[in-house]
DNA sequence: AGCACGCCGACT
DNA sequence: GTCGGCGTGCTC
């Protein structure tokens, strides 16, 4: 008797599968869609597993099969699992991350009257409005099920007739407003009705039984777009003869026939509109039809977010030898796995088989280091060449699609056709299309953000991760809170595909798996400079680091140091082009002296410490230690300890006092509304029609612009004082990043960096572009505090109304931990807080987290619920 | 999520 | 007493 684990879109927090018995008719197989019964709804759900054996009693039936083929491979079953325990997430929003867009379908629960429901409304006289007597009376019997012996004036608006007890107010309006509509949406009653307790008055009639529940699905959010075509029925040559024929006629209908006839000689088919704007009016088509040369049927098309776009092929350029050598070891890898899955097949494997290559990771994945302009893109570029040679398809991570045109432009390019882009926020339609496209093997290569990873891309043979190091990679808020890179791995791994993470800047947590061999790292350490229509290698650009704090002393009270005031309009007069860049945070919540830029911090936990407004008192959110604001400056003993934050107008405005005659553009959310608004700006600047371009994080991704020779960081500090402990590797790859914006062109380049605290170990490492530096300090102050990579951590976060109940709820959950870990015995687990959350009230909700560091420190939550108000964020990219 | 159930405080 | 608000447990 075969049962079926299945992971049901239930919207509650579950991890585990529910069984059900597959009935006879049906055919099923692990990752088909499924209804099933739950409750007293009918919900989808995803078949994980099908077995022989049921360990649960009162196992349901499968209802019925939403698609006859699955929806997900064997490999992303697995990887959903993997990710729902590893993130202590509900099983089903794992499940989803694969799914088509508007796959889900939310239960909608409708209300209907039944005949004593109508029978009692029309004796009330509910229908008939102004009716004062007896509304809603119903007899004493009645009315004492449904408790509407009422209390309270408002409730007691039905007057009493023989025998009849009023129903009460409430619910004689829900009753009203149901029979009215006939059936009713529970969430429109809610709206319809805007009074308290609509809840409590639905379920008072239906416990009465005078209205009834029954739950349907809501419709699909998306369906496959059908258009209407006129199609030839006859033999091309029969119709071509058809057409001389008719264009021997004068008449101006027989001509009209000739055109279209003729267009779909040529093409076979038609858009209906297409043919009507042709000269197709419904009569010609009426006749066409009648006399058997075409028919009208409806042709499915596919809505792609890259229509319209075409890109030129454009051919490798020459590779360096730091390239040719990185490029050899990510194909000799693709090789080795393309050969272990050739010769699975060749046994007949089936596919569930071929899922555990299980080779040393150490020698598939590989971190592809390469400065700025060291020409990575290119290594990607021959390695998917390859790949696709080799008869793979493939996935490319970007951190952001709408801020890298260019990298996906260029892949275009290369891969003209052969590109899919895949990501969350295209319209419903297109996600759908293009992942129907995608598992039916149409494109070579998917590109999109981190959501991209689990497209259906049959027969993966390489992904890439560009910019492995940035934090949009990991999903910081919904469910589940994974990190690309980590499900990448995995992925991977299951499928044998083999993964290439690329970063000038990596993370800490990487360069340290390449320094203990779970990775190859690659170094491509020049930076490669066009000249004479071909690449040679040249030099980083150079930094210079102003130091604010004697702008200040010498009286220049301008955000613009002398310095790069004075670059900048060295730079202008040159007809060359600038970029300033800010940090995004304009209110940063530090503070920092003014004369000698010390930033007060924690001592236990390293991070900047927090100033809250109502007390003036300066908090760390880890370890929820205060103190007052001091007065003078523990360090230097001067008195202007001020807050620390700047806005993107400002600086704009500043930039054109300061440079007059300057073309300034910005660069910021507020800006960028709208699809291909960054393209837009990009296309602006690039074209040179403004010197300056003002910009938060924003433009330090990827942009490549020729003519921009100097690049000015406004102010590093906020960067740096993030109160989170990875801070300082967070400015790091800031600046770098930033300063690789300058001197893509042959006229070299120049970045200043302007900063409070000049001899920050990350801005020493950043002007000397010295990543190694960078990376053995933080890897030294991790080791000592144990933060990762030496220990993990999860984020529990407790949300409630009630500011005090929360804290408690908090409290307890920390020492119920506490009390967890030592009866099992893990030493290695600390439990910190609770403390309450950067954003202490969220939407009404006080927040509290509780934060746990050690091995595994999801091991204690993972085989239990958490409970109701908790969330958790495991490996959080800030503790915020 | 939705629903039933059970516990407490407010009203009759 | 009874109602309802709110916390809790369950859904194969």
């Amino acid at each position: 008797m075969p049962y079926a684990e299945v992971a049901v879109n239930a919207a509650a927090p579950l991890r585990q599968t529910f069984t059900y018995r597959i009935p006879a008719p049906l055919s099923v197989v692990p990752g088909q869609a499924v209804y099933v019964p739950f409750g007293a709804r009918t919900l989808q759900g995803i078949v994980m597993e099908v077995t022989e054996e049921a360990g649960f009693r009162a196992v349901r039936d499968i209802e019925a099969l939403i698609d006859p083929q699955p929806m997900l491979s064997p490999a992303h079953l697995a990887l959903a699992r993997l990710l729902s325990d590893y993130y202590l997430a509900p099983l089903f929003d794992c499940v989803s991350l694969m799914l088509p867009a508007g796959f889900k379908r939310r239960p909608l629960a409708l209300l209907r009257a039944t005949e004593r429901g109508k029978d009692v409304a029309l004796r009330a006289g509910a229908l008939s409005h102004g009716e004062t007597k007896g509304a809603g009376a119903l007899s004493h019997d009645e009315a004492e099920r449904a408790g509407g012996l009422s209390h309270g004036e408002t409730e007691r608006t039905g007057a009493l007739s023989h025998g009849e007890v009023a129903l009460p107010e409430s619910q004689r309006r829900v009753l009203e407003y149901v029979l009215e509509r006939g059936e009713v949406e529970s969430e429109e009653l809610r709206r319809g009705l805007k009074m308290r307790g609509v809840q409590a008055a639905a379920g008072s009639l239906l416990r009465t039984g005078l209205i009834e529940r029954s739950y349907r699905l809501a419709r699909p959010a998306v369906t496959p777009k059908v258009v209407p075509h006129v199609r030839l029925l006859r033999p091309e040559e029969e119709v071509r003869a058809e057409v001389r024929r008719l264009r021997g006629d004068a008449s101006s209908l027989a001509l009209r026939r000739a055109v279209v006839l003729e267009r779909l000689a040529d093409e076979g088919a038609l858009p209906r509109a297409r043919a009507r704007a042709l000269g197709l009016t419904p009569a010609v088509l009426r006749d066409l039809q009648a006399e058997g040369w075409a028919a009208v049927e409806d042709v499915t098309v596919v809505r792609d977010p890259l229509s319209g776009r075409a890109y030129a092929q454009r051919p490798p350029s020459a590779l360096m030898a730091d390239q040719r050598a990185a490029v050899e070891a990510i194909c000799a890898a693709l090789e080795v796995r393309a050969g272990a899955l050739t010769h699975g097949r060749e046994g007949g494997a089936p596919e569930a088989v071929r899922l555990k290559p299980d080779p040393p990771s150490g020698d598939s994945v590989f971190l592809l280091h390469g400065v700025t302009g060291s020409g990575k893109t290119e290594v990607y570029l021959a390695a998917l060449e390859r790949a696709v040679t080799l008869g793979k398809r493939a996935i490319v991570l970007v951190p952001e699609i709408s801020l890298t045109p260019q990298t996906v432009r260029r892949f275009g390019e290369r891969f003209p056709g052969q590109v899919a882009v895949m990501h969350s926020e295209l319209p419903l339609g297109e996600h759908f299309d293009m992942w129907h496209e995608v598992r039916d093997g149409r494109y070579a290569v998917v590109i999109g953000p981190r959501g991209a990873l689990f497209a259906p891309q049959p027969d993966l043979g390489l992904v890439i991760i560009d910019e492995e190091h940035e934090w949009t990679y990991k999903q910081q808020e919904g469910s589940p809170r994974y990190h690309a890179r980590r499900a990448a791995e995995e992925l991977c791994q299951l499928t044998g595909a083999v993964l290439v993470l690329g970063s000038a800047t990596p993370d800490v947590e990487s360069h340290f798996r390449a320094q203990d061999g779970s990775y190859r790292l690659l170094e491509l350490p020049q930076r490669l400079l066009p000249a004479d229509g071909a690449v040679t290698p040249g030099p980083l650009p150079e930094v210079e680091v102003v130091d604010l704090r004697s702008e200040l002393k010498a009286g220049n009270r301008s955000i613009f140091s002398r310095s790069l005031a004075g670059a900048v309009r060295r730079a202008l007069d040159a007809g060359e082009q600038v970029m300033l860049f800010l940090n995004r945070r304009g209110t940063a919540a530090f503070v920092q002296c003014r004369d000698c830029g010390h930033v007060p911090e924690c001592r236990q936990c390293a991070v900047a410490l927090t100033y809250h407004l109502p007390e003036a008192a300066l908090v760390c959110h880890y370890c929820r230690r205060r103190r007052p604001l001091p007065a003078a400056c523990p360090q230097c003993g001067g008195g202007r300890i001020r807050q620390v934050g700047l806005g993107t107008e400002r600086v704009e405005e500043e930039a054109r006092l300061a440079f007059r005659g300057a073309r300034t553009l910005r660069w910021d959310r507020d800006v960028t509304r709208g699809r291909d608004a960054h393209e837009a700006i990009l296309a602006r600047f690039l074209s040179h029609e403004a010197d300056i371009l003002i910009g938060t994080q924003m433009i330090a991704k990827g942009l490549d612009i020729p003519l921009v020779t100097l690049v000015g960081v406004i102010s590093a500090d906020i960067a740096l004082h993030l109160p989170d402990f990875r801070a300082g590797e967070r400015a790091f790859q800031l600046l770098e990043q930033v300063a690789g914006r300058a001197g893509r062109g042959p006229k070299g380049g120049r970045v200043i960096i302007q900063t409070y605290t000049p001899d920050h170990y990350a801005i020493e490492a950043a002007a000397a572009h010295d990543y190694h530096a960078l990376y053995r300090r933080e890897i030294e102050f991790r080791r000592r505090l144990g933060y990762p990579p030496f220990g993990r951590l999860v984020r529990l976060t407790y949300a409630h109304t009630g500011a005090a109940y929360a804290q408690g709820q908090a409290a307890m959950m920390a020492r119920r931990l506490k009390v967890e870990r030592d009866r099992l015995g893990l030493a290695n687990l600390d439990v910190l807080g609770p403390s309450p959350a950067f954003v202490p009230r969220l939407r009404g909700r006080w927040r509290w987290n509780v934060v746990l560091r050690g091995n595994d420190p999801a091991a204690v939550l993972r085989d239990t619920a958490l409970p109701r108000g908790w969330t958790a964020d495991v490996d959080p990219v800030s503790l915020l």
